[in-house]
DNA sequence: AATCGAGTTTCAAATAATGAAACTCAACGG
DNA sequence: CCGTTGAGTTTCATTATTTGAAACTCGATT
């Protein structure tokens, strides 16, 4: 997880929604400036007191009160009164369940990734590209299988991670160029890639093999592989990937499990699209049958 | 979980943010409304198409529609154009895991939760008031010890669960008359309470006993004992319980174990003051010193 | 007791939201 | 094949909300 040390106000990049259609217009619009509050206070990940918010935001004093007065009122941020300081609401924590429930990819991936993990007896994440990062939207680790909060709607860099690295490669051109430009290429071990020429090859390498992989590009210690969930059309739905600690295993024995890994991802796509498409599923080439 | 079947559009009721402090005259700027919408989305629990928003909403067509144009440029919603509906965007699922992890509750209590639910080999539910029901925080499953979003992130009801009841229990009096007009007192089994007058009653009773229970009061089958996680100044932090099936334990065996979920939630409740307040809590009385 | 500063409120001016109606376009039926 | 339908989208003058400078409150500090 990037360590910025200022952490300056941003007005957020847009491009969100999953799919890449809407028209990226998004402005100052009141409701606009307040989510740009609430996106703020997730960024810092504490308590922040009013001024604080203040000195990094644009809003003048009375504006930035009454959002986040607002936002405190719909339990989206809470406030605590004693401390005088303004965190995200739990009641995101309620959304968030709905917003995973009604997921096309990760309740219909979940028990396929039970299987897998349990099969491959490793750590098992499923990861979809939220602005341009990594959103981890489930895990299942073999060993002690606790998941929750731990890790789903953890958000990670897209350029150093296994599963970061196998959707941007799997993207098209427009879209890809959108995301390389808000990577921040910061170094977190010796053989992160740094610069967007050298990971537009790795990604064209990837794309042709059709999973990546993680050498320790992100933490020290760390190795993945991942394969894409691709839907009928090619487009992106997510990634999964299967993680080793170099302690316990390396590359080569994680790269003998890429064809159970592969086999989750096409049969994880093969539902999602099932799911979303009923009729074109039937009629539509199976997902596996790869040309 | 309350099926309401027309699901009409609500204004929301305000009183959020956890501390029932932040004055209560939330209302019609742009922002609310934008929250408004959001909610709805959730409430309706799938994919929505505009015109059924539309439909529901007492919004004219232009401004619903720059709302969710807005809400889906952020990733609160997400818009699938081939489907032309709106759903929860994953942004939230990012947004909760800040939430949950700042929060001053459920981090401190994950590993008692999991050492209660070893000990007494039952479920454990950490719940928090939001809204005046009751919303899940975590969960730990002793038998499949898998958590996720399957349980955290779940809203019930108040009126009828052991935390709902537990937690009521110990308000004050103007916000417990605030919560209990916003319960729906619907009958989901022959011994759920279905009036305030008896509701009353039973929370007298919860607060001086120190623990609720409930008696298959929401769901046939499933029983369970709560108990409150209260501050220094006994304010309601959240809600503790052990859940049992009727078809292999009973209430006998289930309150044979308050000592050890009393035992939890003083601990977590301890925990959680000396976290927020590290002065006060080397001089106040501990929090099972009772009085 | 006076000062300081964070947090809160006020109000005319500026700006953004509104909503009726017109427009687009794909699907459907004659 | 063309006209109709209706969901979804855009426009624009009107209207209402947001804005932001400044004044105020009140607890903490000197």
């Amino acid at each position: 997880m990037a360590s910025r040390i200022p952490l300056p106000w941003q007005p957020i990049r847009a491009a969100g929604s999953g799919f890449p259609t809407v028209d990226e217009t998004m402005d100052g619009g009141t409701v606009g400036k307040a989510l740009e509050v609430l996106e703020h206070v997730a960024r810092l990940g504490r308590p922040v007191r009013f001024s604080e918010l203040q000195a990094a935001s644009p809003f003048p004093k009375a504006t930035l009160y009454r959002l986040v007065r607002t936002l405190s009122g719909r339990g989206m941020l809470s406030f605590d009164p004693e401390r005088k300081t303004y965190q995200l609401g739990m009641r995101l924590v309620g959304l968030a369940h709905t917003a995973w429930e009604q997921s096309s990819l990760a309740p219909i991936a979940r028990p396929h990734i039970e299987s897998l993990s349990r099969a491959v007896r490793e750590t098992v994440h499923l990861a979809q590209l939220d602005s341009a990062h990594v959103l981890y939207v489930d895990k299942m680790n073999a060993e002690s299988p606790v998941a929750m909060y731990s890790e789903a709607g953890k958000i990670g860099p897209a350029y150093c991670t296994g599963v970061g690295k196998v959707m941007l490669a799997h993207l098209e051109e427009p879209a890809l160029s959108a995301m390389l430009a808000q990577q921040s290429f910061h170094r977190f071990t010796d053989t992160t890639i740094v610069t967007e020429y050298d990971l537009r090859d790795e990604l064209a390498a990837i794309r042709a093999r059709g999973y990546a992989v993680d050498r320790e590009e992100h933490e020290r210690g760390i190795i993945c592989v991942a394969a894409p969930i691709l839907s009928l059309g090619r487009s992106v739905l997510g990634g999964l990937s299967v993680t080793g600690a170099t302690s316990r295993t390396d590359l080569d024995a994680l790269l003998a499990l890429t064809p159970q890994l592969r086999k989750a991802s096409e049969a994880i796509a093969g539902e999602a699209v099932a799911w979303r498409f009923p009729e074109e599923a039937a009629v539509a080439p199976p997902p596996d049958g790869r040309t």
